[in-house]
DNA sequence: TACTGTTCTTGAACACGTTCAAAAGGAACC
DNA sequence: GGTTCCTTTTGAACGTGTTCAAGAACAGTA
């Protein structure tokens, strides 16, 4: 079926469709939040009915996972563009950080409606859930990367859990934004270049030899938490 | 008003049917889960008009709230009865976590579909919420007493934050916990034990003269997270 | 052009949480 | 009893996310 057909400039018509419905309910999310937004608006909005939209959406919150798939994309292209002036491990992670808060700022107000669902792996659009696994991998990969470039000595015992404790960190950070009431955020800035810098001393720290009872405990900790779940 | 009146039995009407309504409430959350309950079956088990649940309670999450209530004034009895034969700061911890737990368990279905608030500091249920303030709070005194009466070594200027601290990690237990799909939750079980091991090795090594520096970021990182929010 | 199957579009209908105006009940006082 | 006022009860109605049966538009084949 895709032999014959003409896709008209790169765009079927119904990918056209859906974009619009997609682009409607984005700029009402970001405009009124997303619980003051209702599917009859977004639809009217992109010129279609109700159940269209629901043709292309299976759900009010699959419009949200679809901004998370498109923002994932435009986030790597300015990420890997940032990355290439930065050095050393803080630097590099501050270059993601940066890139992460500014895509996200005009999206603050949707973005805190979602942060309801942040802890709940059940839900899709948790950033633990199944659904948004392959995006989760992505980051995994880019935190991975920039540990080994950033050529930090690291315990051995310790290295395959860190790009996911700091792939932790990072949302941490980001729901902290989400809720940081202080003009313009200032804190989650603070708290970003804090956490930073007690991040490199942590791992400098880390292969002290007289800590190795305490490392020891932490490795056995992560390594709990860490067996995945037997799914039912 | 209230001279005259004769409150039968302790309980007055109202407060009798205020009780059966939440009492079909929790039975019907406990059986099919929170979503699955609706407004209406509850009002019809508790035989009443749909619009007299709402008399009573302002909202479906209401009832929640007052389930919450309940359980910590309930749970308060039982913790006082368990820290009378503990010893140790990891003895004490263990003896209030184990009442939770065991409180929690049958809840665990409905519980699951509150974590989805946890995170969000502005839903009314989230036990960060200002709704749930004295509740958190009188976690937070009992936490700083069983600190206080364990006389373990803390450095001065961690000791405020330690309480908050502790309750911090207690939460983040029981959301493992309500997501833990293992059988019978042992990987929460797990997880409490080195956890708990953990935290008592990381306070004996929190005097450690040449992890000076280290501490002084990581104070310096809990005030700026700290700082109450400006609230708008 | 006519036939056929697929893709897309539509708006009515449903179940739910919630609101509300109206009425019923009950207490206090005449 | 009658009147007044507050508390409690009721069910219809509303707005919402979602489903669905029916039809319109379209592509491929004869």
């Amino acid at each position: 079926m895709a032999s014959s057909t003409k896709p008209p400039a790169g765009l079927t018509k119904a990918e056209e469709t859906r974009s619009r419905i997609l682009a409607a309910a984005l700029d009402l999310f970001r405009r009124r939040g997303f619980d003051q937004t209702t599917m009859r608006e977004i639809a009217n909005e992109a010129g279609v009915a109700l159940g269209s939209a629901y043709y292309y959406f299976a759900s009010k919150e699959a419009l949200v996972m679809a901004f998370y798939e498109q923002a994932s994309e435009e986030m790597s292209i300015q990420i890997e563009a940032g990355l290439a002036g930065a050095k050393g491990l803080d630097g590099r992670l501050r270059a993601i950080l940066d890139v992460k808060f500014e895509y996200f700022a005009p999206n603050r107000l949707f973005l805190g409606a979602l942060s309801r669902h942040a802890t709940d792996p059940q839900n899709p659009l948790s950033p633990f859930s199944d659904e948004t696994a392959h995006i989760r991998e992505l980051d995994l990969q880019r935190f991975a990367a920039a540990l080994e470039e950033s050529r930090i000595a690291i315990p051995k015992d310790l290295a395959p859990y860190l790009p996911k404790l700091i792939w932790l960190y990072q949302m941490g950070l980001i729901l902290f934004w989400i809720s940081d009431r202080s003009p313009d955020q200032i804190r989650t800035r603070q708290l970003r270049d804090k956490s930073l810098s007690l991040l490199v001393t942590a791992l400098k720290f880390a292969g002290f030899p007289l800590l190795r009872p305490l490392r020891k405990k932490i490795m056995e900790l992560l390594m709990t938490v860490e067996m995945e779940a037997h799914h039912a």
